[in-house]
DNA sequence: TCCTTAGTACGACCACCATCGAACTTCGAT
DNA sequence: ATCGAAGTTCGATGGTGGTCGTACTAAGGA
């Protein structure tokens, strides 16, 4: 399971809203769960439309996959995202359609 | 309509996404959005279980009012707060619930 | 008329966070 | 074996927002 380059995903049933809110408030991270929302493939960290610098948007994946929000792992060198829709829905209902429509 | 005293409110419709997430991000503003959500009436300002400076409070109700989620009015000295639930769910539907469950 | 209560307005301060560049690692391809 | 592409880590910086105290205004009661 853990290959060592794998990062910990945390339980959403655990994560307070607080955490949620202060990952989903920022816009660059807003754009990326709905550019994810909107794909039926996931995306590598580089495939997104977003115009910050490689090591911002290191910090802003790791704030999404913190909050419970994105799931993380390598494929080669790229590393891949994938929005935990499901378990997003069930913890936090509502809120990721209300991301979606922007 | 307008007495003076009664500051603008805006329309719910034209509200954008960041300025609700932005008020709702602070945990006093979202403990002042519980307690009226769970209140059968309005509250006055000094009515809260907040432990802020009244600057403080006068501060958070006014984010909360220009993000589209309180209604204020005056009686007498007592400025009142109510939370606008039908606009609110009708442009953000499901947000309420997640914060009133908290 | 005072005095108290309720809240606002204004500055100042401080902590936090988004941002960047530079150096580094890892993988794949040449 | 080298090189480039993809991300990470680290430290520094700058702006913004939450906080407070003080001074102020408005309303109601003694």
């Amino acid at each position: 399971m853990d290959d060592g380059r794998t990062p910990p995903h945390p339980d959403i049933a655990q994560i307070p809203l607080q955490l949620v809110l202060e990952a989903l408030v920022d816009p660059v991270r807003r754009r990326i769960v709905a550019e994810l929302a909107a794909s039926d493939v996931d995306i590598r960290c580089g495939g997104f439309g977003i115009t910050v610098s490689k090591s911002t948007a290191t910090h802003h994946f790791k704030v999404l996959r913190e909050a419970g929000l994105i799931r993380q792992y390598y494929v080669g060198t790229a590393r891949m995202n994938a929005l935990r829709t499901d378990d997003v829905e069930s913890a936090f209902p509502g809120l990721l359609d209300l991301v979606a429509k922007g």
